[in-house]
RNA sequence: GGGAUCGUCGUCUAGCUUGGUAUGAUACUAGUCUGGGGGACUAGUGGUCGCAGGUUCAAAUCCUGCCGGUCCCA
């Protein structure tokens, strides 16, 4: 292996998914598993995931949301309950049929969501009013069997994720919780992730199938293909029905209830890879890195490391009382332009390199990762790097923003949609709402709504398709 | 769902057509010299050739099945 395999071997823009599979592993995020579409989350790759759930766990804390944990394990019996939802992830449930040699009756499924199961003890521990709202999220994993076109983080068979369940007396408020969660999710992709997204609504054929509505996010990668980035689900009364979620309102009077559901996966480490990274490898946003700044001490010999050693431990401590995570690469034996490369395949924010000859002009080197961009900064100025860290986090989130503003355009012509279609992107395209029309479309081009804005406004236009009055413009896209 | 392709020390790979105990690089270990963008030399360690059968005196090589990776089409 010559010094050009070690590194990231192809062109983020030559090829695309294999670059995204090479950041993934030399990167040291996660690896395969002996199992197809199964993966390994390594420690870096478990320290994003992480650092996400600490952030979700504060919000969801603000908003009064308890964390519990549910088993694996779901009846067929309970599964089958609510059909439609059934039917639908039928073809992907994994089934435990056997305890040791004995048959089981009541099949297992590993569970593809908890929604059953959840709502089975919620009726149970639900009487009144009082009882109310009952909001619980859960993190766990889910399994849905994917036997085709595996990818880590994106698609595969057992997934990390949150799922959320909450249970309200009111339709009102459980639509108000929907949309609460959807902000959260927003406002914590964009904050600590970088990726900017849309909201919305997904339309009746690409929802959950449970639900009564399914509000979206939607982010567009680089390859002009969108990403789902999670779902905040309105249930209304599909699950309280037959799971018989019901309490005593203030009059005595039994009410079955309104419930909500909702999730994000690690698939959000996946877009982050493909969002920012680079033909140099992983570019981590600050605030979600496992490392924030790495530290190269550079020098010759025992003489040199005696000048540049303390120094090193110096700013090293000075970072850490500011609470930023620091690493020192004290490895022997390797050159500096080694580890230089070595910590940018890895994707961490903020690299210093430390010499003799910066000790003598009391000033050492900052290389960013994001944009690669080399400077000096004097020894005084150390305390310029945390607001040097807030300052990569918004240009990478403004980055992001700009890159998806471009890959977005407006379409009400057929033809061209259809011609523009292969190059990927957002389209933002009038529809009349009519499944049928949707159908044809994803029929004839790939392209899906993935979602209908909140913020779109349907300015009296003829449907893309049938040139019937439309009634919205969801964003169209052919998606992972 | 249909099709294609690949699997040999940690990694990349030669060998496979025409069967005869596996090649090189890199990484790793030790030492010396080095050190500001993937360093040099010397000496070592490391492989049930994805798995299971079959053919054969003999299988990495030929045959069958399975497992896993990747890509294309629906």
């Amino acid at each position: 292996m010559g010094k050009e395999d070690v590194g990231i071997t192809v062109s983020k823009n030559d090829d695309f998914s294999e670059w995204y599979t090479q950041v993934v592993l030399k990167a040291k995020l996660a690896d395969y598993a002996p199992v197809k579409g199964l993966i390994v989350l390594r420690p870096d790759g478990y320290a994003i995931w992480e650092s996400l759930r600490s952030t979700f766990d504060n919000k969801f804390s603000k908003n009064g949301i308890r964390n519990g944990f549910l088993p694996i394990l779901i009846p067929e019996s309970l599964l089958g309950k609510e059909q439609k939802h059934f039917v639908g992830f039928n073809p992907e449930v994994f089934w435990v049929t056997h305890s040791g040699t004995n048959e089981i009756g009541d099949r297992l499924a590993l569970r593809p969501t908890s929604e059953t199961l959840a709502y089975t003890l919620y009726s149970k521990w639900i009487q009144s009013w009082r009882d109310l709202p009952l909001k619980i999220n859960f993190w766990n994993t889910a399994l849905r069997a994917e036997i085709k076109a595996t990818k880590p983080f994106l698609r595969t068979s057992e997934f990390l994720w949150q799922e959320g369940h909450t249970v309200h007396a009111t339709q009102e408020e459980a639509e108000v919780e929907v949309s609460k969660i959807l902000d959260i999710y927003k406002n914590t992709v964009e904050e600590e992730l970088a990726i900017p997204v849309t909201t919305g609504k997904k339309s009746e054929k690409e929802k959950f199938v449970g639900a009564v509505y399914t509000t979206t996010m939607e982010s567009i990668m680089p390859d002009g293909k969108a990403l789902q980035m999670g779902t905040s689900h309105f249930l209304g009364q599909n699950f309280s029905k037959p799971f018989e979620v019901k309490f005593a309102d203030k009059d005595n009077v039994e009410h079955f209830a309104w419930q909500t559901s909702w999730g994000v996966s690690w698939r959000l480490i996946g877009a982050m890879i493909m969002a920012h990274g680079d033909d140099k490898g992983l570019v981590l946003p600050p605030k979600v890195a496992p490392m924030q700044v790495v530290i190269v001490p550079i020098y010759k010999n025992d003489e040199g490391e005696k000048i540049v050693s303390p120094k090193v431990q110096t700013i090293k401590d000075e970072l850490e009382s500011k609470d930023i995570r620091v690493h020192v690469d004290d490895r022997s034996g390797l050159s500096p332009g080694y580890k230089f490369n070595d910590w940018e395949l890895k994707g961490v924010p903020i690299r210093i390199e430390i010499g003799p000859k910066d000790i003598e002009k009391q000033s050492f080197v900052i290389a960013k990762r994001y944009n690669r961009e080399k400077t000096n900064l004097e020894f005084n100025e150390i305390e310029k790097i945390p607001s040097i860290l807030d300052e990569i986090q918004k240009d990478m989130l403004s980055n992001a923003r700009e890159q998806a503003k471009s890959n977005t355009i407006d379409i009400s012509d057929y033809t061209e949609f259809k011609s523009k279609i292969e190059a990927g992107g957002f389209f933002n395209s009038p529809w009349c709402g009519k499944q049928e029309c949707e159908e044809k479309i994803k029929e004839e081009t790939g392209a899906e709504i993935r979602v209908i804005p909140f913020e779109s406004e349907d300015t009296n236009q003829k449907c893309i398709y049938c040139q019937q009055q439309s009634i919205s413009i969801p964003i169209f896209a052919r998606g992972y």
